[in-house]
DNA sequence: TTGTAGGCGTTATCAC
DNA sequence: GTGATAACGCCTACAA
């Protein structure tokens, strides 16, 4: 087992001083040829790489970025993630994840873990435990130290930084408009408890379409699913009780079980009851009938993020003063399929 | 914008040497209680944290894992990671990801950048790229410097390290030995190229199940499907050209492909053709039918996995001669739901 | 009880 | 051309 060579040791076998070696490695031509030869030739043989750490510690620089999500088994996430280790990698960053688990708690120790020396900046999007909470003092503290942070997706006003977000309200919009103009005119919603924020958001674009058509708002026709608890049920149930011609749903997991119990009711898709939900993952395109849905581009938003990030913090060294604050809008986009009236 | 704050800021502030400060955060009694008290209280209001580049440096360890797959949207790989960081945080350990995307060249890149003192570890599931070229340098490299490693699902023999992996061939074999004991005679196997090591086993299995009950071996039921390749279509057309009475297909993407091919030709699920699929992810659950498939316990790996992990480092500091490696084995069990018949 | 000094691995500055 | 020295932030054996 060789352990791991040092400049050091390099010195020591070659009879130089340590800041020989670290100019010659570096082709530095204060060294002479020679021993910039034997030197090079010594470190290859032994196979030396620089110690990122000692680096580290040099440059106050990590090249690594931190990113917190609240979930990675959600498709949506998992693209975003996706999109930032690209990015990042692509421009010499790694990138250390960390899972919330939707917790505030979990939150706050993984930034504090980072936060202290680990990671060059921040990429997030809120737990779900935080945005109940409403408190920001965590990602306040970063920034003030700081530390550059990007929040995408489940974002906040409080904090000022960079932000990536979608048009979810006009996404929504748009979705439920295309289904009204197709004479779709008893339109549930599907959503999940207001502290999501994009929920709301998308709530918001549900309504503005059926006032703006005339239609009347039936809260009757909007289904609020608990986080995690018996949702299969209530929602069946609900599907039972209502009489309608369209849903939205604001994921995916919610339309595709939704055209389950539709279809389990003997309703037929589209032609009895059209479905769209958010999220373009692998469930929409497998799913029979295949799911028209709001594709939210999360590797883009990924890749944004980490732009954003990276453009910070290697920006921070040159100016100092009161920063301008970003937030990139990515514009959701419907992918048309089968549980759907085709155009 | 208050800085970070270290340990020879309050040595200043405090005209106190920088070892008093240390020692004082440590609670050493070395240190009155007065200077301890004022030294603590003056930390504390200035939020003092350590930082954990400088005692990486010195100790020579990092606290971080590094954790490589070839991929984060399957599910398998997802859920496995979820196990790593579960575990991980637990022990005070970060994750740090990298995504190989199947390719050989991509995880030499990302070993050589973790390796080089960012990680004290590494969990990774060997990319495609890899397994097809066979050349394991770069994992050699590692072990022979004194990193740990963890290969999981995706190995090598050609590896001396810390294993887990899930009884592959064993769960097909159970599988279709099901399926044939509910009267199934011409089952087929829809897999993917052989130098994804677990298609291979859950081939074997698939053979050896019918072979102990004899049945022939027609070679016209086995579909290996190509990487990314118009998948679609070519399993479309094989199902239109096959007179089956079960599947077992290698992943459940394939599964709910093949059960809305299926479909489409007529057949109903499972009364004329049953089907299993591997990975018991979400797909599984919310397909229609919902389909009966391996679970191959994804979390309780990457935990393993973790487990395996911190033991070794942990336990590196003691002895160091020539280390035993084990393989852990995660039992696969089947989720039986509508696609196949119930017992 | 407190402080000094050396070291972790690297780089940059300056002297020889 | 080459080498000594200091510094990044922290820890610790040892000296005072």
């Amino acid at each position: 087992m060789k352990r791991k060579i040092t400049l050091k040791d390099i010195a020591r076998e070659l009879d130089v001083s340590i800041s020989t070696v670290s100019k010659a490695l570096k082709n530095s031509d204060e060294i002479s040829r020679d021993t910039k030869e034997k030197i090079q030739a010594f470190a290859r043989l032994y196979n030396y790489r620089p110690n990122n750490i000692a680096i580290s510690l040099k440059n106050k620089r990590t090249k690594n970025i931190g990113v917190i999500i609240p979930d990675i088994v959600h498709h949506f996430f998992t693209t975003v993630f996706r999109g930032i280790e690209k990015y990042a990698n692509g421009c010499g960053y790694n990138v250390i994840a960390c899972i919330s688990d939707e917790s505030f708690d979990k939150e706050v120790i993984n930034m504090e873990m980072l936060a202290n020396g680990s990671i060059d900046g921040f990429i997030m999007a809120l737990s779900a435990g935080t945005q109940l909470k409403k408190d920001y003092n965590h990602l306040k503290q970063v920034t003030d130290q700081g530390i550059p942070l990007v929040l995408f997706d489940r974002v906040t006003d409080e904090v000022a930084c960079d932000k990536v977000v979608i048009n979810d309200a006009e996404a929504a919009y748009l979705a439920v408009k295309k289904m009204i103009q197709h004479g779709r005119k008893r339109i549930a919603l599907l959503t999940s408890e207001a502290h999501f924020n994009v929920s709301e958001k998308r709530a918001e674009g549900y309504y503005k379409a059926l006032k703006e058509h005339n239609l009347p708002i039936d809260e009757e026709l909007v289904l609020v699913l608990p986080h995690m608890y018996d949702e299969e049920k209530i929602s069946e149930r609900f599907f039972q009780q209502v009489d309608i011609d369209a849903v939205l749903c604001v994921n995916e997991i919610y339309a595709v079980r939704s055209m389950r119990h539709l279809q389990n009711q003997g309703k037929r898709i589209p032609e009895d009851v059209a479905v769209i939900g958010f999220t373009d993952g692998i469930l929409s395109r497998l799913a029979s009938p295949s799911l028209t849905s709001v594709a939210q581009h999360g590797e883009l938003m990924g890749e944004t993020a980490a732009r954003l990030l990276v453009d910070r913090i290697e920006a921070d060294y040159q100016d100092l003063e009161e920063p301008v604050y970003r937030t990139e809008v990515i514009r959701a986009s419907i992918v048309e399929r089968e549980s759907t009236d085709s155009t």
